[in-house]
DNA sequence: GGTCAAGTGGACGATCTCGTCCGTTTGCCA
DNA sequence: TGGCAAACGGACGAGATCGTCCACTTGACC
Protein backbone atom coordinates (compact mmCIF):
# COMPACT_ATOMS: atom_id res chain seq x y z
CA UNK A 1 0.00 0.00 0.00
CA UNK A 2 2.44 2.47 -0.66
CA UNK A 3 2.22 5.28 -2.79
CA UNK A 4 -0.45 4.34 -5.52
CA UNK A 5 -2.47 1.71 -4.28
CA UNK A 6 -4.53 0.48 -6.98
CA UNK A 7 -2.92 -0.82 -9.86
CA UNK A 8 -1.51 -4.39 -9.99
CA UNK A 9 0.99 -4.25 -13.26
CA UNK A 10 4.47 -4.99 -12.85
CA UNK A 11 5.59 -1.77 -14.43
CA UNK A 12 2.74 0.11 -13.13
CA UNK A 13 0.57 -0.15 -16.16
CA UNK A 14 -3.23 -1.45 -16.58
CA UNK A 15 -3.29 -4.86 -18.50
CA UNK A 16 -4.61 -2.53 -21.57
CA UNK A 17 -2.55 -0.10 -21.55
CA UNK A 18 0.61 -2.46 -21.48
CA UNK A 19 -1.04 -4.36 -24.53
CA UNK A 20 -1.63 -1.13 -26.47
CA UNK A 21 2.11 -0.36 -25.78
CA UNK A 22 3.20 -3.27 -27.29
CA UNK A 23 1.02 -2.60 -30.49
CA UNK A 24 2.65 0.40 -30.47
CA UNK A 25 6.33 0.01 -30.61
CA UNK A 26 5.49 -3.30 -32.91
CA UNK A 27 3.29 -1.05 -35.31
CA UNK A 28 6.00 1.86 -34.88
CA UNK A 29 8.79 -0.08 -36.22
CA UNK A 30 6.70 -1.50 -39.73
CA UNK A 31 5.68 1.95 -39.94
CA UNK A 32 9.10 3.56 -39.20
CA UNK A 33 10.63 0.84 -41.62
CA UNK A 34 8.52 1.39 -44.19
CA UNK A 35 7.77 5.10 -44.31
CA UNK A 36 10.64 6.80 -42.82
CA UNK A 37 11.42 7.97 -39.32
CA UNK A 38 10.07 11.15 -40.08
CA UNK A 39 6.28 8.86 -40.83
CA UNK A 40 3.23 10.94 -38.97
CA UNK A 41 2.81 10.05 -35.77
CA UNK A 42 -1.07 9.71 -36.91
CA UNK A 43 0.15 7.02 -39.37
CA UNK A 44 2.00 4.81 -36.39
CA UNK A 45 -1.52 5.31 -34.10
CA UNK A 46 -4.11 4.15 -36.63
CA UNK A 47 -1.40 1.35 -37.71
CA UNK A 48 -1.76 0.11 -34.02
CA UNK A 49 -5.41 -0.15 -33.84
CA UNK A 50 -5.02 3.63 -31.19
CA UNK A 51 -5.79 7.05 -30.86
CA UNK A 52 -3.19 9.41 -30.92
CA UNK A 53 -3.72 10.57 -28.05
CA UNK A 54 -2.95 7.37 -26.87
CA UNK A 55 0.19 7.51 -28.83
CA UNK A 56 1.48 10.93 -27.23
CA UNK A 57 0.33 9.73 -23.49
CA UNK A 58 3.07 7.05 -23.45
CA UNK A 59 5.06 8.38 -25.78
CA UNK A 60 5.14 12.05 -25.41
CA UNK A 61 7.75 12.84 -28.43
CA UNK A 62 8.72 11.04 -31.37
CA UNK A 63 12.50 10.42 -30.03
CA UNK A 64 10.92 8.73 -27.23
CA UNK A 65 8.74 6.32 -29.45
CA UNK A 66 11.91 6.17 -31.51
CA UNK A 67 14.05 5.07 -28.48
CA UNK A 68 11.52 2.82 -27.77
CA UNK A 69 10.71 1.02 -30.58
CA UNK A 70 14.33 -0.22 -31.39
CA UNK A 71 15.52 -0.64 -27.76
CA UNK A 72 15.18 -4.59 -28.37
CA UNK A 73 17.38 -4.04 -31.27
CA UNK A 74 19.58 -2.26 -29.16
CA UNK A 75 19.10 -5.75 -26.77
CA UNK A 76 20.41 -7.58 -29.86
CA UNK A 77 23.45 -5.15 -30.27
CA UNK A 78 24.15 -5.85 -26.87
CA UNK A 79 23.97 -9.83 -27.29
CA UNK A 80 26.01 -9.89 -30.42
CA UNK A 81 28.56 -8.15 -28.84
CA UNK A 82 28.83 -10.59 -25.49
CA UNK A 83 28.84 -13.25 -28.13
CA UNK A 84 31.87 -11.58 -29.74
CA UNK A 85 33.36 -11.61 -26.61
CA UNK A 86 32.73 -15.32 -26.28
CA UNK A 87 34.11 -16.19 -29.69
CA UNK A 88 37.70 -18.06 -28.82
CA UNK A 89 38.97 -16.10 -32.00
CA UNK A 90 39.53 -12.61 -31.68
CA UNK A 91 39.14 -11.85 -35.38
CA UNK A 92 36.25 -14.27 -36.08
CA UNK A 93 34.00 -12.66 -32.92
CA UNK A 94 34.87 -9.32 -34.31
CA UNK A 95 33.63 -10.14 -37.49
CA UNK A 96 30.94 -11.53 -36.24
CA UNK A 97 29.66 -8.36 -34.42
CA UNK A 98 30.35 -6.42 -37.44
CA UNK A 99 28.36 -8.57 -39.99
CA UNK A 100 25.41 -8.85 -37.16
CA UNK A 101 24.65 -5.37 -36.76
CA UNK A 102 25.06 -4.77 -39.80
CA UNK A 103 22.67 -7.56 -40.96
CA UNK A 104 20.24 -5.49 -38.91
CA UNK A 105 20.70 -2.33 -40.07
CA UNK A 106 20.00 -4.28 -43.65
CA UNK A 107 16.91 -6.37 -42.84
CA UNK A 108 15.47 -2.87 -40.67
CA UNK A 109 15.94 -0.85 -43.94
CA UNK A 110 18.75 0.67 -41.91
CA UNK A 111 16.45 3.17 -39.10
CA UNK A 112 16.95 0.57 -35.79
CA UNK A 113 21.11 0.02 -36.05
CA UNK A 114 21.53 3.65 -36.79
CA UNK A 115 19.65 4.74 -33.27
CA UNK A 116 21.92 1.97 -31.65
CA UNK A 117 24.85 3.82 -32.74
CA UNK A 118 23.38 7.34 -32.05
CA UNK A 119 21.26 6.88 -28.90
CA UNK A 120 22.85 4.85 -26.81
CA UNK A 121 23.39 6.02 -23.42
CA UNK A 122 19.87 7.75 -24.25
CA UNK A 123 17.28 6.95 -22.40
CA UNK A 124 17.38 5.90 -18.57
CA UNK A 125 16.96 2.50 -18.28
CA UNK A 126 19.79 1.84 -21.24
CA UNK A 127 22.29 4.43 -18.81
CA UNK A 128 24.53 1.33 -18.76
CA UNK A 129 24.00 0.22 -21.76
CA UNK A 130 25.95 3.13 -23.21
CA UNK A 131 28.83 2.41 -21.03
CA UNK A 132 28.81 -0.95 -21.10
CA UNK A 133 28.75 -1.35 -24.53
CA UNK A 134 31.78 0.94 -24.95
CA UNK A 135 33.99 -0.69 -22.66
CA UNK A 136 33.58 -4.45 -24.20
CA UNK A 137 34.02 -3.33 -27.71
CA UNK A 138 37.18 -1.55 -26.61
CA UNK A 139 38.09 -5.01 -25.06
CA UNK A 140 36.80 -6.75 -27.89
CA UNK A 141 39.21 -4.34 -30.16
CA UNK A 142 42.34 -4.89 -28.25
CA UNK A 143 42.11 -8.66 -27.84
CA UNK A 144 42.35 -8.72 -31.78
CA UNK A 145 44.26 -6.22 -32.55
CA UNK A 146 46.70 -8.34 -29.16
CA UNK A 147 46.01 -11.24 -31.62
CA UNK A 148 47.51 -10.01 -34.80
CA UNK A 149 44.35 -10.46 -36.99
CA UNK A 150 43.02 -6.68 -36.27
CA UNK A 151 45.23 -3.61 -37.36
CA UNK A 152 46.74 -1.52 -34.59
CA UNK A 153 45.54 1.40 -35.61
CA UNK A 154 42.16 1.06 -35.55
CA UNK A 155 40.23 3.25 -33.23
CA UNK A 156 37.21 2.30 -31.18
CA UNK A 157 35.41 4.87 -33.30
CA UNK A 158 36.07 3.41 -36.60
CA UNK A 159 32.99 1.17 -35.82
CA UNK A 160 30.73 4.05 -34.77
CA UNK A 161 31.99 5.50 -38.71
CA UNK A 162 31.60 2.10 -40.35
CA UNK A 163 28.05 1.76 -39.23
CA UNK A 164 27.05 5.32 -39.98
CA UNK A 165 27.94 5.17 -43.58
CA UNK A 166 26.51 1.55 -43.80
CA UNK A 167 23.54 2.98 -42.20
CA UNK A 168 23.34 5.77 -44.94
CA UNK A 169 23.79 3.36 -47.55
CA UNK A 170 20.67 1.10 -46.50
CA UNK A 171 18.62 3.64 -46.46
CA UNK A 172 19.63 5.01 -50.10
CA UNK A 173 19.31 1.85 -51.33
CA UNK A 174 16.58 -0.62 -48.82
CA UNK A 175 16.53 -3.40 -51.26
CA UNK A 176 19.68 -3.92 -52.69
CA UNK A 177 21.34 -6.29 -49.77
CA UNK A 178 24.10 -7.04 -52.52
CA UNK A 179 25.48 -3.71 -51.66
CA UNK A 180 25.63 -3.92 -48.47
CA UNK A 181 27.11 -7.21 -48.12
CA UNK A 182 30.24 -5.88 -50.17
CA UNK A 183 30.75 -2.65 -47.92
CA UNK A 184 30.52 -4.90 -45.48
CA UNK A 185 33.10 -6.99 -46.94
CA UNK A 186 35.56 -4.71 -47.92
CA UNK A 187 35.64 -2.55 -44.67
CA UNK A 188 36.22 -5.57 -42.98
CA UNK A 189 39.17 -6.37 -45.17
CA UNK A 190 40.15 -2.89 -44.86
CA UNK A 191 39.91 -3.61 -40.75
CA UNK A 192 42.32 -6.51 -41.01
CA UNK A 193 45.94 -6.40 -39.60
CA UNK A 194 47.62 -7.01 -43.22
CA UNK A 195 45.24 -3.83 -45.10
CA UNK A 196 47.37 -1.51 -43.38
CA UNK A 197 49.19 0.06 -45.49
CA UNK A 198 51.32 3.55 -44.64
CA UNK A 199 49.16 6.05 -41.78
CA UNK A 200 45.93 6.58 -41.92
CA UNK A 201 44.44 9.69 -41.07
CA UNK A 202 43.63 10.63 -37.89
CA UNK A 203 40.88 9.24 -36.02
CA UNK A 204 37.34 10.70 -35.36
CA UNK A 205 36.22 12.06 -31.91
CA UNK A 206 32.85 9.93 -32.54
CA UNK A 207 32.20 7.86 -29.80
CA UNK A 208 29.85 4.98 -29.85
CA UNK A 209 28.16 6.53 -26.86
CA UNK A 210 28.35 10.18 -27.69
CA UNK A 211 27.19 10.85 -31.20
CA UNK A 212 25.51 14.13 -31.84
CA UNK A 213 21.57 13.83 -32.55
CA UNK A 214 22.07 15.06 -35.83
CA UNK A 215 22.05 11.74 -37.15
CA UNK A 216 18.02 11.93 -36.41
CA UNK A 217 15.77 12.67 -39.27
CA UNK A 218 16.02 13.68 -42.70
CA UNK A 219 18.66 16.39 -42.25
CA UNK A 220 18.98 18.03 -38.99
CA UNK A 221 16.26 20.91 -39.74
CA UNK A 222 15.13 20.38 -36.22
CA UNK A 223 18.24 21.08 -34.68
CA UNK A 224 18.69 24.46 -35.95
CA UNK A 225 17.74 26.64 -33.47
CA UNK A 226 17.42 30.63 -34.77
CA UNK B 1 12.77 35.89 -87.29
CA UNK B 2 11.97 31.78 -86.31
CA UNK B 3 9.07 31.10 -83.85
CA UNK B 4 9.72 33.84 -81.18
CA UNK B 5 10.75 36.94 -82.98
CA UNK B 6 11.37 38.72 -79.66
CA UNK B 7 13.97 37.99 -76.80
CA UNK B 8 17.40 37.91 -77.61
CA UNK B 9 18.90 35.97 -74.54
CA UNK B 10 21.25 33.24 -75.52
CA UNK B 11 19.29 30.52 -73.39
CA UNK B 12 16.05 32.53 -74.34
CA UNK B 13 15.87 34.07 -71.04
CA UNK B 14 15.54 37.52 -69.86
CA UNK B 15 18.18 39.32 -68.77
CA UNK B 16 16.64 39.75 -65.30
CA UNK B 17 15.09 36.44 -65.87
CA UNK B 18 18.63 34.57 -66.12
CA UNK B 19 20.09 37.08 -63.04
CA UNK B 20 17.56 35.78 -61.20
CA UNK B 21 17.43 31.92 -62.21
CA UNK B 22 21.54 32.39 -60.98
CA UNK B 23 20.37 34.01 -57.63
CA UNK B 24 18.08 31.01 -57.47
CA UNK B 25 20.67 28.89 -57.86
CA UNK B 26 22.98 29.87 -55.61
CA UNK B 27 20.55 30.56 -52.58
CA UNK B 28 19.35 26.85 -53.08
CA UNK B 29 22.98 25.44 -52.48
CA UNK B 30 23.29 27.53 -49.42
CA UNK B 31 20.01 26.85 -48.07
CA UNK B 32 19.94 22.77 -49.17
CA UNK B 33 23.65 22.61 -47.91
CA UNK B 34 22.46 24.13 -44.26
CA UNK B 35 18.80 22.81 -43.70
CA UNK B 36 19.53 20.07 -45.52
CA UNK B 37 17.62 18.66 -48.95
CA UNK B 38 13.90 18.83 -47.71
CA UNK B 39 14.36 23.01 -46.75
CA UNK B 40 11.13 24.88 -47.61
CA UNK B 41 11.05 26.63 -51.02
CA UNK B 42 9.94 29.74 -49.58
CA UNK B 43 13.45 29.70 -47.81
CA UNK B 44 15.06 29.90 -51.19
CA UNK B 45 13.17 32.02 -52.47
CA UNK B 46 13.75 34.70 -49.87
CA UNK B 47 17.44 33.76 -49.46
CA UNK B 48 17.40 34.38 -53.39
CA UNK B 49 15.63 37.58 -53.29
CA UNK B 50 12.61 36.58 -55.09
CA UNK B 51 9.03 35.25 -54.69
CA UNK B 52 7.80 31.70 -54.87
CA UNK B 53 6.46 32.52 -58.04
CA UNK B 54 9.47 33.32 -59.60
CA UNK B 55 10.94 30.32 -57.53
CA UNK B 56 8.11 28.11 -59.57
CA UNK B 57 8.19 29.45 -62.65
CA UNK B 58 11.73 28.17 -63.43
CA UNK B 59 12.31 25.14 -61.17
CA UNK B 60 8.56 23.41 -61.52
CA UNK B 61 9.42 21.01 -58.34
CA UNK B 62 12.17 20.56 -56.01
CA UNK B 63 13.77 17.71 -57.98
CA UNK B 64 14.34 20.32 -60.70
CA UNK B 65 15.55 22.54 -58.38
CA UNK B 66 18.26 20.04 -57.01
CA UNK B 67 18.94 18.89 -60.27
CA UNK B 68 20.08 22.06 -61.64
CA UNK B 69 21.52 23.47 -58.09
CA UNK B 70 24.20 20.52 -58.01
CA UNK B 71 24.83 20.45 -62.03
CA UNK B 72 28.00 22.25 -61.44
CA UNK B 73 29.10 20.06 -58.76
CA UNK B 74 28.80 17.25 -61.66
CA UNK B 75 30.57 18.85 -63.62
CA UNK B 76 33.39 19.27 -60.85
CA UNK B 77 33.47 15.05 -60.97
CA UNK B 78 33.73 15.16 -65.06
CA UNK B 79 36.66 16.96 -64.63
CA UNK B 80 38.62 15.02 -62.21
CA UNK B 81 37.29 12.04 -63.93
CA UNK B 82 38.94 13.27 -66.85
CA UNK B 83 42.33 13.94 -64.33
CA UNK B 84 42.10 11.01 -63.26
CA UNK B 85 42.23 9.48 -66.61
CA UNK B 86 45.22 12.02 -67.66
CA UNK B 87 47.29 10.63 -64.38
CA UNK B 88 49.94 8.42 -65.60
CA UNK B 89 49.81 6.64 -62.76
CA UNK B 90 46.94 4.55 -62.80
CA UNK B 91 46.10 3.73 -59.11
CA UNK B 92 47.20 7.53 -58.17
CA UNK B 93 44.28 8.45 -60.38
CA UNK B 94 41.80 5.97 -59.28
CA UNK B 95 42.68 7.19 -55.61
CA UNK B 96 42.72 10.73 -56.73
CA UNK B 97 39.09 10.56 -58.08
CA UNK B 98 38.29 9.41 -55.19
CA UNK B 99 39.16 11.46 -52.71
CA UNK B 100 38.41 14.47 -54.73
CA UNK B 101 34.33 13.49 -54.99
CA UNK B 102 34.60 12.22 -51.21
CA UNK B 103 35.86 15.89 -50.70
CA UNK B 104 32.83 17.47 -52.83
CA UNK B 105 30.64 15.27 -50.86
CA UNK B 106 32.26 16.52 -47.49
CA UNK B 107 32.13 20.10 -47.71
CA UNK B 108 28.93 20.10 -49.72
CA UNK B 109 27.25 18.17 -46.62
CA UNK B 110 26.46 15.28 -48.94
CA UNK B 111 24.22 16.51 -51.23
CA UNK B 112 26.11 17.15 -53.92
CA UNK B 113 27.78 14.11 -54.64
CA UNK B 114 24.96 12.37 -53.67
CA UNK B 115 23.10 13.68 -56.45
CA UNK B 116 26.16 13.35 -58.64
CA UNK B 117 25.37 9.44 -58.02
CA UNK B 118 21.56 9.22 -57.71
CA UNK B 119 20.81 11.24 -61.28
CA UNK B 120 23.54 11.33 -63.49
CA UNK B 121 21.58 11.00 -66.27
CA UNK B 122 18.51 12.54 -65.08
CA UNK B 123 18.31 15.90 -67.12
CA UNK B 124 18.15 15.58 -70.31
CA UNK B 125 21.59 17.98 -70.69
CA UNK B 126 22.93 15.46 -69.06
CA UNK B 127 22.12 12.73 -70.65
CA UNK B 128 25.79 12.24 -72.56
CA UNK B 129 27.10 12.95 -69.04
CA UNK B 130 26.24 9.90 -67.61
CA UNK B 131 27.30 7.31 -70.49
CA UNK B 132 30.47 9.20 -71.07
CA UNK B 133 31.58 9.10 -67.06
CA UNK B 134 30.35 5.35 -66.67
CA UNK B 135 32.65 4.56 -70.02
CA UNK B 136 35.56 6.50 -68.70
CA UNK B 137 35.12 5.17 -65.43
CA UNK B 138 34.88 1.79 -66.15
CA UNK B 139 38.03 2.55 -68.11
CA UNK B 140 39.96 4.08 -65.11
CA UNK B 141 39.01 0.73 -63.17
CA UNK B 142 40.35 -1.40 -65.82
CA UNK B 143 43.52 0.18 -66.52
CA UNK B 144 44.65 0.25 -62.87
CA UNK B 145 43.61 -3.34 -62.05
CA UNK B 146 45.55 -4.24 -65.25
CA UNK B 147 48.38 -2.29 -63.29
CA UNK B 148 47.87 -4.61 -60.65
CA UNK B 149 47.22 -1.51 -58.18
CA UNK B 150 43.49 -2.16 -57.66
CA UNK B 151 41.99 -5.74 -56.88
CA UNK B 152 40.90 -7.68 -60.01
CA UNK B 153 37.54 -8.31 -57.92
CA UNK B 154 36.17 -4.38 -58.00
CA UNK B 155 33.30 -3.95 -59.98
CA UNK B 156 32.37 -0.48 -61.04
CA UNK B 157 29.17 -0.73 -58.98
CA UNK B 158 31.81 -0.89 -55.85
CA UNK B 159 32.73 2.95 -56.19
CA UNK B 160 28.68 4.05 -56.52
CA UNK B 161 28.36 1.65 -52.96
CA UNK B 162 31.15 3.73 -51.61
CA UNK B 163 30.15 7.09 -52.28
CA UNK B 164 26.57 6.23 -51.38
CA UNK B 165 27.67 5.48 -47.82
CA UNK B 166 30.45 8.02 -47.64
CA UNK B 167 27.42 10.35 -48.34
CA UNK B 168 25.31 8.62 -45.69
CA UNK B 169 28.22 9.34 -43.36
CA UNK B 170 28.60 12.73 -43.76
CA UNK B 171 24.94 13.18 -44.22
CA UNK B 172 24.68 12.25 -40.38
CA UNK B 173 27.95 14.22 -39.19
CA UNK B 174 28.11 17.18 -41.38
CA UNK B 175 30.93 18.82 -39.54
CA UNK B 176 33.11 15.42 -38.71
CA UNK B 177 36.08 15.41 -41.53
CA UNK B 178 37.98 13.55 -39.49
CA UNK B 179 35.63 10.72 -40.12
CA UNK B 180 34.88 11.22 -43.77
CA UNK B 181 38.52 10.95 -44.14
CA UNK B 182 39.37 8.03 -41.89
CA UNK B 183 36.28 5.87 -43.97
CA UNK B 184 38.13 7.24 -47.19
CA UNK B 185 41.20 6.06 -46.25
CA UNK B 186 39.94 2.20 -45.15
CA UNK B 187 37.77 1.91 -48.79
CA UNK B 188 40.69 3.14 -50.27
CA UNK B 189 43.05 0.84 -48.43
CA UNK B 190 40.59 -2.34 -49.09
CA UNK B 191 40.32 -1.42 -52.73
CA UNK B 192 44.20 -1.77 -53.50
CA UNK B 193 44.71 -4.96 -54.82
CA UNK B 194 46.83 -6.36 -51.57
CA UNK B 195 43.94 -6.32 -49.51
CA UNK B 196 42.16 -8.52 -51.89
CA UNK B 197 41.63 -11.62 -49.20
CA UNK B 198 38.78 -14.60 -49.84
CA UNK B 199 36.00 -14.18 -52.37
CA UNK B 200 33.69 -11.15 -51.91
CA UNK B 201 29.94 -11.72 -52.00
CA UNK B 202 28.18 -10.84 -55.34
CA UNK B 203 28.90 -6.87 -56.74
CA UNK B 204 25.58 -5.05 -56.20
CA UNK B 205 23.69 -4.47 -59.77
CA UNK B 206 23.91 -0.71 -58.95
CA UNK B 207 25.53 1.28 -61.82
CA UNK B 208 27.03 5.57 -61.55
CA UNK B 209 24.46 5.53 -64.15
CA UNK B 210 21.19 4.15 -62.60
CA UNK B 211 20.91 4.23 -59.13
CA UNK B 212 17.12 4.27 -58.05
CA UNK B 213 15.63 7.69 -57.41
CA UNK B 214 14.93 6.65 -54.12
CA UNK B 215 18.20 7.84 -52.44
CA UNK B 216 16.55 11.44 -52.72
CA UNK B 217 15.02 12.65 -49.79
CA UNK B 218 14.30 11.61 -46.18
CA UNK B 219 13.32 8.19 -47.03
CA UNK B 220 11.44 7.62 -49.46
CA UNK B 221 8.05 8.66 -48.75
CA UNK B 222 7.13 10.50 -51.75
CA UNK B 223 8.09 7.45 -53.77
CA UNK B 224 5.27 5.00 -52.65
CA UNK B 225 2.74 5.64 -55.45
CA UNK B 226 0.16 2.83 -54.49
C1' DG C 1 10.10 56.66 -76.82
C1' DG C 2 6.20 53.19 -77.39
C1' DT C 3 4.35 48.58 -77.25
C1' DC C 4 3.69 44.19 -75.42
C1' DA C 5 4.87 39.82 -73.89
C1' DA C 6 7.94 37.91 -70.55
C1' DG C 7 8.76 38.29 -66.02
C1' DT C 8 7.72 39.35 -61.15
C1' DG C 9 6.05 38.88 -56.28
C1' DG C 10 2.94 38.28 -52.69
C1' DA C 11 -1.47 36.72 -51.23
C1' DC C 12 -4.26 32.82 -50.83
C1' DG C 13 -6.71 28.25 -50.41
C1' DA C 14 -5.60 23.49 -49.85
C1' DT C 15 -3.28 20.02 -47.44
C1' DC C 16 -0.78 18.03 -43.82
C1' DT C 17 1.03 17.34 -39.20
C1' DC C 18 1.32 18.29 -34.50
C1' DG C 19 -0.04 17.87 -29.78
C1' DT C 20 -3.93 18.88 -26.50
C1' DC C 21 -8.48 18.73 -24.58
C1' DC C 22 -12.37 16.41 -22.88
C1' DG C 23 -16.33 13.34 -22.58
C1' DT C 24 -16.62 8.31 -22.41
C1' DT C 25 -15.10 3.62 -21.40
C1' DT C 26 -12.77 0.00 -18.83
C1' DG C 27 -9.88 -2.53 -15.74
C1' DC C 28 -8.73 -3.13 -10.91
C1' DC C 29 -9.65 -3.50 -6.12
C1' DA C 30 -12.71 -3.78 -2.16
C1' DT D 1 -21.15 -5.99 -7.60
C1' DG D 2 -19.92 -0.98 -7.20
C1' DG D 3 -16.86 2.91 -7.47
C1' DC D 4 -13.08 5.30 -9.06
C1' DA D 5 -8.98 6.47 -11.31
C1' DA D 6 -6.50 5.10 -15.21
C1' DA D 7 -6.94 4.72 -19.90
C1' DC D 8 -9.07 5.65 -24.17
C1' DG D 9 -10.01 7.96 -28.81
C1' DG D 10 -11.58 11.36 -31.80
C1' DA D 11 -12.15 16.12 -32.64
C1' DC D 12 -9.92 20.34 -32.90
C1' DG D 13 -6.98 24.72 -33.30
C1' DA D 14 -2.36 26.13 -34.35
C1' DG D 15 1.37 26.24 -37.41
C1' DA D 16 3.82 25.10 -41.61
C1' DT D 17 4.38 24.15 -46.52
C1' DC D 18 2.78 23.62 -51.05
C1' DG D 19 1.78 25.36 -55.56
C1' DT D 20 -1.37 28.62 -58.11
C1' DC D 21 -3.46 32.84 -59.44
C1' DC D 22 -3.44 37.49 -60.86
C1' DA D 23 -2.52 42.36 -61.02
C1' DC D 24 1.62 44.96 -61.69
C1' DT D 25 6.46 45.89 -63.59
C1' DT D 26 10.29 45.64 -66.74
C1' DG D 27 13.22 44.55 -70.54
C1' DA D 28 13.62 43.80 -75.71
C1' DC D 29 12.63 45.20 -80.13
C1' DC D 30 10.66 48.55 -83.49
Amino acid sequence: MGESSRIAGQDGLRADARRNRRRILSAARLVFAEHGIDAPMATVARRAGVGVATLYRRFPTRDALVRAAFAHQMDTCARALTEALADPDPWQGFQQLVETVCELQREERGFPAAFVAAYPDSTREHARFGEQVERDFITLVRRAQAAGALRADLHPSDLAVALLAHCGLVTALPGDRAASRRLVAFLLQSFRAEAAHGALPAPSALSLRSLPLAAHGSQGQRSSGT
